[in-house]
DNA sequence: GTCTATAAATGGATAGAC
DNA sequence: GTCTATCCATTTATAGAC
């Protein structure tokens, strides 16, 4: 009765408090980078003594791992519309990703980079990057005339427009306002591919 | 006389015992990773004291910078043929740039990816890095209709090439042998600029 | 739950003998 | 030049009082 009200209360309260400490060491991590991101540093910005952290996060690695899964989670919750035209699709995809990417380059860096020196995710999270890879690329399968090679050339080319536009210019468009080249690229090969089907031979 | 034939060859035995520790260096890294790079450990494996090594070198960030520039050295003497075609010269360059970072990943990460923590290369060296890059990129700058966002977009799909293969397929090729078609879609791109020489405009 | 105190380990760098 | 000994700072993590 009450204790079951109270208890709900009292998790609930706790969880913000864990919210408020992942937030406060992506702040720190945009400031300091993620290799230099310490517990006591942390803790001072938030007001506490560094082990009241362990309170909340069991170790350092169990706090980032939150934070890889958390921002996977984020990915997951990326609402990408079907779209009859593989060029669409395409674009639409693009533009999300990118997006994503560049509206917190802190979270860019623990999920695409392997900026944390000694952190290796959990299996439970490494499944759910996995899923977030599945759910944003596999659909384009389905598409007729798209092949793999394709989706590797997309993702490469992708990430490393992202990588540039945040390590050169950050800030900038230098070079994200290719990314609707790269779809445009991309897509007239696959379409080339459907004019001409089979390939190879002798 | 005597005495500068003495230090002709004290100073060369000084630098081969610096290209040792150099050596030494990156295989170590190779195994650690560049953030987990002690100098202790290090020392242990050429065999001497750590407190020994700064001999040799100030400090652990001058050792990095001699790393730093000694790469970009090597990637200077990268012999780049001058073609007469744009296509066939955008192809050389980028099975050489691929192939100078696969070769070595270790050093990819050190001149490539902000791999090293506190790392940030002297002004001389860094000159030496936009030197490279200007030796590697401007020449193509000189082949008609080809522009500024042309070698943006290269140099993005061939770093995202080459990082994806690295972190995710190492040893392997299922995005290396993605380099022909870069480099056939930014001919494609580049030469149907020349078709249709002035865009834009109202 | 949060604190103080402290353990335990690591790592860069210096002093000074030989 | 290379060593041993040591300094000094940092950092994760635990113990135990309140």
């Amino acid at each position: 009765m009450l204790g079951q009200a109270t208890d709900d209360w009292r998790t609930a309260r706790k969880e913000a408090a864990r919210a408020e400490i992942l937030r406060a060491a992506k702040a720190l991590a945009s400031e300091t980078g993620w290799a230099g991101l310490s517990l006591r540093d942390l803790a001072r910005r938030l007001g506490m003594a560094a082990p009241s952290l362990y309170g909340y996060f069991a170790s350092k690695t169990a706090l980032f791992d939150a934070l890889f899964a958390q921002g996977y989670r984020e990915m997951l919750a990326l609402e990408v519309p079907r779209l009859p035209d593989v060029r669409e699709q395409l674009r639409a995809l693009a533009h999300g990703h990118v997006g994503f990417s560049l509206e917190d380059p802190v979270r860019h860096d623990l999920l695409f980079t392997r900026a944390v020196p000694g952190f290796t995710p959990s299996p439970e999270s490494w499944e759910l990057a996995q899923e977030a890879y599945r759910r944003a690329l596999g659909p384009l399968l389905d598409y007729p005339g798209v092949r793999q090679d394709d989706l590797d050339l997309y993702t490469a080319a992708l990430t490393g427009l992202v990588s540039q536009q945040l390590s050169n210019d950050p800030g900038g468009d230098r070079w994200t306002r290719l990314v609707d080249d790269v779809v445009d690229l991309l897509a007239t090969r696959i379409e080339a591919r459907r004019a001409v089907p089979a390939g190879g031979g002798s």
